[in-house]
DNA sequence: ACCTGAACACCGTTCAAGT
DNA sequence: ACCTGAACACCGTTCAAGT
């Protein structure tokens, strides 16, 4: 909320800027999702020639990355808890949050290599009790990142962007149990539904109670 | 290889089917990536019209599902093992490896909600022994599912698609050590280093430990 | 320093026509 | 039943021109 230099409050209606961009970006992917973002779309919406857009912003990847990066920096920061295990869960918790606080988006940041180095803080919220633990470093590296991956796996398929063999249809239970396969007719019932929000606890438990005991 | 009803050998040369317009697909994704994949170019490739492909496959999209649903037949069958877990890390290396044989269209498999019902004997290879051992059946689609989450989020990350905070250059070891954050700071070596295997066994081994000790 | 618009080389897909 | 090609409504980005 620092004064801008004074400029008119123009700036936010029709002057451009790397953040409006990246803003009216996250909108149009929220409201049409991903595959409908283009350039030129963005501009419509923006008022604005679609070649303005390369003034603030590298091209259509860039564009991307920086809304993978505004998702990014909506983890909550996360003060150490009283003990590993608790600071760990939140901070899962925290980035199972902002992902899913725009679900059509996810993917970017489940997706993309950043090259920045935009939440490196979380990491550091992580390693910090890690090490104060008296866990060697290369073992909380590693444990960092088992539970990356899976944060990563899981949260694609909430976002339904991944495999699962569900989706509660009557007809896909049907089909389990007509599969011939003995152990998935008998599971059929449970491979047909999935809360995600159980499957996340479930796995997150495992890892801490191997990594957090 | 059973005969062809006769029809002669041009088949497999002018004739186009779904089958050889998959495999022409994924040696395009294979030696030019994701993003070169238009139906235009694979159409030239075939030595064909665009249209024609619309013939034998529903649209790009279905193409890429149906290139997905290549890459997971390759999957090895695995026969049970000795115990519970040499099955399952089995089935984890299966997995992994036929991901691994086509790195470029691997997030096809690990990012698309796959309709079909592809891949369910690697599902029944893990239930069958799960269910035998004694566990419930929802346990063990709990455990199946959370081991699917950290494979798709390691192979995410080998085949490089996703965020890590590495890939070795002395640079980015050099900002590690100059982001201000201490434990970032000190695990510095070890975060700006990925040696996919080792991460791989490490999460494997923990969640195996948990589900089948 | 920023914005514009024409132009280029592409896309996926519909549709009517051919064999 | 399968293939074709013109046409439509889009793309991302370069480049020269404007202010």
């Amino acid at each position: 909320m620092t004064t801008r230099r004074g400029r008119p409050p123009k700036d936010s209606d029709t002057g451009l800027s790397r953040d409006r961009i990246l803003r009216e970006a996250l909108a149009l992917v929220d409201e049409e999702g991903l595959d409908a973002v283009s350039m030129r779309k963005l501009a419509r919406r923006l008022g604005v020639d679609p070649m303005s857009l390369y003034n603030h912003v590298d091209g259509k990847e860039a564009l991307l990355d920086g809304i993978a990066e505004v998702l990014l920096a909506a983890i909550p920061a996360t003060t150490p808890g009283p003990d590993l295990r608790t600071t760990m869960s939140a901070l899962a918790h925290g980035f199972r949050g902002a992902v899913l606080g725009h679900p059509r988006a996810a993917p970017l940041v489940l997706t993309r290599r950043l090259a920045s180095l935009t939440a490196l803080e979380p990491v550091e919220a992580v390693l910090g009790p890690l090490l104060a633990a008296g866990y060697p470093p290369e073992r909380a590296v590693h444990g960092l990142r088992a539970v990356l991956a899976f944060l990563i796996g899981t949260l694609m398929r909430e976002v339904s962007a991944a495999p699962t063999f569900s989706h509660g249809s009557r007809e896909r239970l049907e089909e389990l149990e007509a599969s011939g396969l003995p152990a998935v007719a008998a599971a059929a019932p449970y491979l047909a539904v999935c809360d995600h929000e159980t499957e996340f606890e479930f796995g997150l438990r495992i890892l801490l109670d191997a990594l957090a005991p």
